[in-house]
DNA sequence: AAAAGGTGTTGCGTAC
DNA sequence: GTACGCAACACCTTTT
């Protein structure tokens, strides 16, 4: 189904909603309405995460830091070491960090 | 409060969590468990709108369009059009869209 | 100076470029260009990048690694140190890397 | 090719590159530099591209209608045409731009 | 394996 | 001078 490029049929006069599309129309209508009520529950999320951020930061604590802990517990531990222990050998191959 | 940087303190060496800090220890742990639930709704979330976009393409829609179609509806219309005005006219004075 | 909206003139349905605004036009004309060869040149330098990361993968090293190297080293390390001290404190602060 | 991690070898302790890598940390290194080189240079162009939209707004451009004009001028025509087509197919059968 | 779209982060310009 | 908001950049996942 879908909505296909089409020369404007004689329904548009009507101003109509268009005719033979009508039931594409609806599918669409509501497939829109149920993404923008996800994006708006999403968008309200987002927006907690900002206030707790600032409250923290409030409270004397650094958000960029926070964040980089946030996304090291999502990892893997496993794979957090190996990581650092790659960046290590890059950096002693290069003779970085002395 | 915060966690300030500091030269080790005589707590640490008995391994536990440190002394003084006790209080922004807590408090820390509150604010990213905090977020990190929040980040948990947002991902279910964000994996439904993804859900509901693929179920549309399977039904002919065009996700792609449908995305520009939920941004332009966000926007306020009145922005919309001054925007497409602009756009037209610099298009005009380079010449474009002949 | 700029381009300003205004009702269509006299001059449009010449079809010639709007007089009045002949000026502006061309300045922005010019403004395009310039970005536009400058955007061509960054191009070319970023394909120029992602090509020498693909063989250095192709020698075995890994590049995300190579990025985060990369990154390093063009911050100041003083400021490395600092960071690197600021999640060790959050992570015990925390419990973690027990 | 490439580093593996290894436990560091007799080698480290005479404070030289890594022995056996030696050559592999001289791979990494030229990598590396070539990397480095071609980020200064984009990053100056940037810089460029930056002044020219300060230079235009200064004289009254909208950077931001600028930037849109930008990337039309880099798309395919065709494409645009069609995607607007699609765009304008999808508003009507939701009632919008009635 | 290559390409594209989406997401998250960082840096820049602006307004207060 | 600081804080906010926007826009470009880089990363990553997913798709073809």
């Amino acid at each position: 189904m879908g909505l296909e490029a089409t020369e404007a049929g004689p329904d548009e006069k009507a101003g109509e909603i268009v005719d033979g599309e009508g039931i594409a129309a609806e599918q669409l209508g509501r497939f829109v309405e149920r993404i923008e009520r996800l994006e708006e529950e999403k968008s309200a999320i987002a927006t907690n995460v900002k206030e707790v951020y600032a409250e923290a930061k409030s409270q004397g604590f650094d958000p960029k830091i926070m964040r980089k802990i946030v996304r090291l517990r999502t990892m893997d531990p496993h794979e957090v070491d190996e990581e650092e222990a790659m960046i290590h050998l890059y950096k002693k191959a290069l003779g970085m960090g002395a």
